[in-house]
DNA sequence: TGATAATTGCAATTTGTTTGCATTAGCATG
DNA sequence: CATGCTAATGCAAACAAATTGCAATTATCA
């Protein structure tokens, strides 16, 4: 854990606790957005003593502050959470069958962006794109 | 209600039913996808009495017959359906402030399907894409 | 070091969705 | 048109994901 993380969470009110270090290390550690409930299993098997609630209002903390980012896997039902800090712009694919999770680091929508605005008058904000299929041992 | 809906639903092995015939007339009227909840107080408005589990019920089996497409938009807890029949392949955009819904009518990424395949080794299915942002009158 | 306010764990609640079961009602067939 | 099989329905209850209340704990800063 870097200061400068724990600096940004000081810096917003908030406190670097044990529990919420090994929140964080465990999402800098996985290379896919996970869900509390994984989250909390995967701490759980490196003896992490940590309630699921206390998971949850951990990501919604690090979310509020802007280190976290929360996405919704289309088909899935519960939400998963990412480190925002360091990693680029970027969209997934998931395994229809197994339900591994990629990241795509292309995004192709950026020019798109001015279109819609045009023809929906809305003003975009973000947008979220997923792509799904099978995986190579999936075929 | 055409008789070829109805006609697919027999030959699936299903019924079609009065309630099932105002659920499809209510997907069919509206132009946004709508969450079960949406779908049953709407029709609650008609007059229609009918159970939300029916309405749950009747979505999970227009879906798997092919009718109905269940969809689930980036930071919202519950799925939302829209017919399948006669809708061009399309995206939406929902206001960040009203959650207002559009039907977003280009797609810039059937070219891009065949890149990612070749990138991720990935068979790719589909792909869902989604704009957030604010519309015209919550700016 | 000590006070204050954020964090935690636990139990309970809320929200979205599904399931079990007895009753009702499509619809294919005679 | 009568009838039997089985899908569909309503209701209550079960589930799953996420949130909240509260008392106890602990990080931070003066």
């Amino acid at each position: 854990m870097k200061a400068t993380v724990t600096d940004e969470i000081r810096a917003s009110g908030k406190r670097m606790t044990r529990t919420r270090q090994a929140v964080l290390a465990m999402l800098e550690s996985t290379k896919y957005p996970l869900s509390p409930a994984e989250l909390h299993a995967r701490l759980k098997k490196q003896n992490v003593a940590i309630n699921l609630v206390t998971v949850y209002r951990n990501l919604n903390a690090l979310k509020s502050i802007g280190l976290v980012r929360q996405i919704k896997l289309h088909q899935e039902e519960q939400f998963r959470y990412e480190m925002k800090e360091g990693r680029e712009h970027h969209h997934h694919i998931r395994c229809r069958n197994c339900g591994k999770i990629e990241d795509l680091l292309l995004c192709p929508l950026k020019k798109l962006t001015s279109m819609i605005q045009r023809e929906t008058r809305f003003l975009v904000g973000d947008h979220s794109l997923e792509f799904s299929g099978w995986c190579p041992r999936c075929q």
